[in-house]
DNA sequence: CGAGGGTTTGAAGTGCATCAAATAGTGTGG
DNA sequence: CCACACTATTTGATGCACTTCAAACCCTCG
């Protein structure tokens, strides 16, 4: 399959973009750029003025924040499929958070400029932009009421269980997605905190963890625990994934 | 002034209705009702079905999350001029946190179908609640932010820094907004906490504390305290009041 | 094998929560 | 105007959760 095809084809599983006549695609697969980076590359920093946004083909990349005396919040860790600094059109056109690929990764760079015409353009691409943008209010909603008042075996509870299909039931086996460092960082507590609430995990419900396998006994015990902390009990809407329909 | 004269100013001081022609806020004027309600008075739970979405003409209002082993996360708390409650329409229409008046208030509900139709009708409207929901996207980022990293006497400071205009020199005197309980809940805190982080505050920059009456003696000592612990600096974006211009 | 990063463990410290109680402030009816 | 009731705020004592610093361990990859 030719560069082009492959990435009109990604650009067509975007939910942003469904609905959009073919034209419109050919003009973002004209402006498209394909690029693979490694580990550690900064795709763009904060408050930068922001001129194209990215889709993630495959690879992992971080979103965070970085205050000035050198700490860092991880706002969230995207993979293949998703769509990251679109935002940055509707308001102040600056990019609301720096990007850093942490595992070697193939991505697409669109000019915002061609968005920004299609979402004036063309109601359609309006409207799943808002719907885009409201999903992602709800997320970041219950990532501020998890901060504020879940535990950290809590949260790493809560992160397995948006690992899977909670709909299924019976064990689960899970590969963590990514190293346990970041998925600390990303639930907001130390590597050492993650590794210790982990253990506390283990014996307070069913859970196996051998290296970065995981394997859930009891689904329902691991929800009774996690979730009762939350305000969208069990089992709750994924929303991580918003862009990508594989 | 009429009481339909009055909704249709508060109407056309919205940024989100900015641009619309007058018979759209006739028809929003037509669908309104206007309520009085005392503290306590719960206006809508968490996930209820939305069907109406509010503006504050006055008093205070707290939106909040409420987990099922009943802790509570206090989303924000607004004042006179701000919306609430309109994001449902984008997303399953479903209110994302429950509404309650903390201080008698006077306030007009709308219909989200109509705002709705609207929406999707006038391509002004549409690019005005895309702004709308993306400057909130920047609101929670950085409250996700401050959750993650600040201490709660920084978090304090920052809360101040953002009760004036900051492009201000000179000592400032401020009242707080609301009482030191809520203050304290809205900053993912105990009361407890809150006295003795602004106590400890008053000792490490110079500020003056009378029961809600603070004096910023030096604003540049308190923001190098505070926003050391922030990703924008100083000074910062309100982002808070994105509803009113008065 | 050895280097280097990821992960775990231990010991010690800090910050915030919790529980309990005192104090200040506010609005009430007498 | 005072006494009372009630709520907001502060203070003290204590405990737990998470962090920090340090070191060991483990795993992978050259």
């Amino acid at each position: 399959m030719d560069q082009k095809t492959k990435i009109n084809k990604a650009l067509r599983a975007l939910p942003v973009l469904e609905g959009c006549p073919p034209e419109v695609f050919e003009r973002f697969v004209e402006g498209s750029i394909v690029s693979v980076h490694d580990k550690g590359k900064i795709l763009f920093l904060q408050d930068e003025p922001a001129e194209r946004f990215y889709l993630l083909l495959s690879g992992w990349a971080k979103l965070f924040r970085e205050t000035l005396d050198g700490a860092q919040a991880v706002v969230d860790v995207l993979s293949s499929g998703d769509l990251f600094g679109e935002t940055a059109i509707f308001y102040e056109n600056e990019y609301p958070f720096s990007a850093e690929i942490v595992e070697r990764a193939e991505l697409v760079s669109l000019p915002l400029a061609l968005f920004k015409s299609e979402v004036e353009k063309n109601g359609a691409i309006t409207l799943n932009t808002l719907h885009h943008l409201a999903r992602h209010n709800r997320k970041q909603g219950r990532e501020i009421e998890h901060l504020a008042l879940q535990s950290a075996p809590q949260r790493i509870g809560c992160f397995l269980l948006r690992l899977f299909d909670q709909t299924q039931g019976g064990p689960v086996t899970i590969h963590l997605p990514y190293d346990k460092t970041l998925i600390a960082a990303r639930l907001g507590m130390q590597p050492e905190t993650f590794s210790r609430a982990l253990k506390k995990l283990r014996t307070e419900t069913d859970i196996d963890v051998a290296g970065s396998t995981v394997t859930i006994g009891d689904i329902g015990r691991l929800s009774a625990y996690s979730c009762g902390g939350c305000s969208s009990g069990f089992p709750c809407d994924d929303l991580e994934h918003a862009n990508c329909r594989h």
